[in-house]
DNA sequence: TTAATAGTGTCTCTCAGACACTATTGG
DNA sequence: CCAATAGTGTCTGAGAGACACTATTAA
């Protein structure tokens, strides 16, 4: 080992990430304006360099960007994929580590300047390989919503079992049998309903309210493919 | 944007690919011995720096170590997840993407110095976090044998369908059904017939040979969330 | 009482697995 | 013919979706 072979794993290495979330049941994805060349106030992913001196890893990273970029805190974070190539970033090659962050929009911070939502299918043009980054990310909380209930954390606390639905039906884009729906939910075990209920609308029955079990928080990140 | 901060991005880049294939039915990773520091001599899982040079990107840097470091070409690639931290590697804060991949054993090189081929249980230490990044490869490469026709990259050309089979209940660990396995198979539509056929083992009727229809040999690269 | 949505019991149709049968080879 | 494995037709039980019914609220 020398000193010109370390040279040659040192590349620009950034994290993005792509918050998602549904602004009346359409999955939206948040947008900040870039403040520094390449691309100054162009509206993108949020993203940043590495910062090896404090981020424990690249999903701290990942945090520390959603917090600092974006005001965003406690979102379910998840690693999505790793871009790279000499051509995506205009400073040279570049390593992307991008992540996706679910998170509901009442957790969203409320008129930021520099912050925008809009939703997946109507971003317009973005910089870098943004535009692949974010339709990886779609396509990721499409699948994993057919086998999984990764889209409670759209919700905050609590929820209805109507409204989960109605968020599923949403993500993919489809219509879905109540039975079968509440069957499934019931047979995963994830949730269990909390004592109180739920009347809003108003005139007709209130639906009971469910929480994710705590055993099964933190699981949900862990499970099935996303590291 | 200066210097400082384009420096904040500088950390150590590389890629480690997980090389699995079937050892009579048992699922087993390449071992190759390292040649210098750290870790000079000991039994890892095949790596090295990104030439932004020379790569194209990470793909092509993973396929660049799997020629030079195990003289393997034309291996079924996916990449797995990034692993990063300053604890993982020893030289410093370091950035890891890693690659899976799936060959069938003929191709790779026999009796090469400095390789050798052990099951998937039995690697004993590994350094850096590579045990940690062979299960990530593993808990993969089971979960999308259940809904994908992946396991036939473990093969060459061709095979036949209880070869197949065999290789599927290998890798799940549990005995299929007969029928049903044949069912999906056809299902997904991804395999054909070959004319010619297969006799081996010999005093019984002789299986047809099958391989992957054209148009679905890159598709599988594609196919669901491996990038 | 009516309208509106929440929640549940049950029927049916589909599909995966079990079983048994036929097909084709070598000896 | 026999043994052994390849390949297929069919039955059955479990599960998903369709439907209809009950429950609970506001007006």
């Amino acid at each position: 080992m020398n000193q010109s072979e370390t040279a040659l794993g040192q590349v620009l290495t950034t994290v993005d990430v792509v918050v998602l979330t549904l602004v009346d049941g359409v999955l939206s994805v948040v947008l900040v304006q870039r403040e520094r060349a390449p691309f100054a106030g162009v509206w993108a992913l949020p993203g940043g360099y590495i910062h090896a001196q404090e981020d424990a890893d690249a999903y701290a990273s990942a945090a520390r960007v959603l917090r600092s970029k974006a005001g965003i805190e406690d979102a379910y974070l998840e690693q999505l994929a790793t871009f790279t190539g000499p051509a995506r970033d205009p400073r040279g090659w570049s390593v992307a580590i991008s992540y996706c962050a679910l998170i509901p929009q009442q957790k969203l911070p409320t008129h930021r300047p520099g912050l925008k939502l809009v939703p997946v299918t109507a971003t317009g043009q973005l910089p870098f390989d943004h535009a692949q980054i974010l339709q990886a990310a779609v396509a990721r909380v499409r699948s994993k919503s057919q086998y999984s209930s990764l889209p409670v954390h759209f919700f905050g606390e609590s929820f209805t079992l109507p409204q989960l639905q109605q968020v599923y039906e949403s993500i993919l884009g489809e219509p879905l049998n109540k039975v079968s729906f509440r069957r499934k939910m019931d047979e995963l075990g994830m949730l269990e309903p909390v004592p109180g209920e739920m009347q809003a609308g108003g005139a007709h029955r209130p639906a009971q309210l469910h929480r994710v079990r705590p055993e099964f928080k933190q699981q949900l990140a862990l499970s099935a493919r996303g590291l």
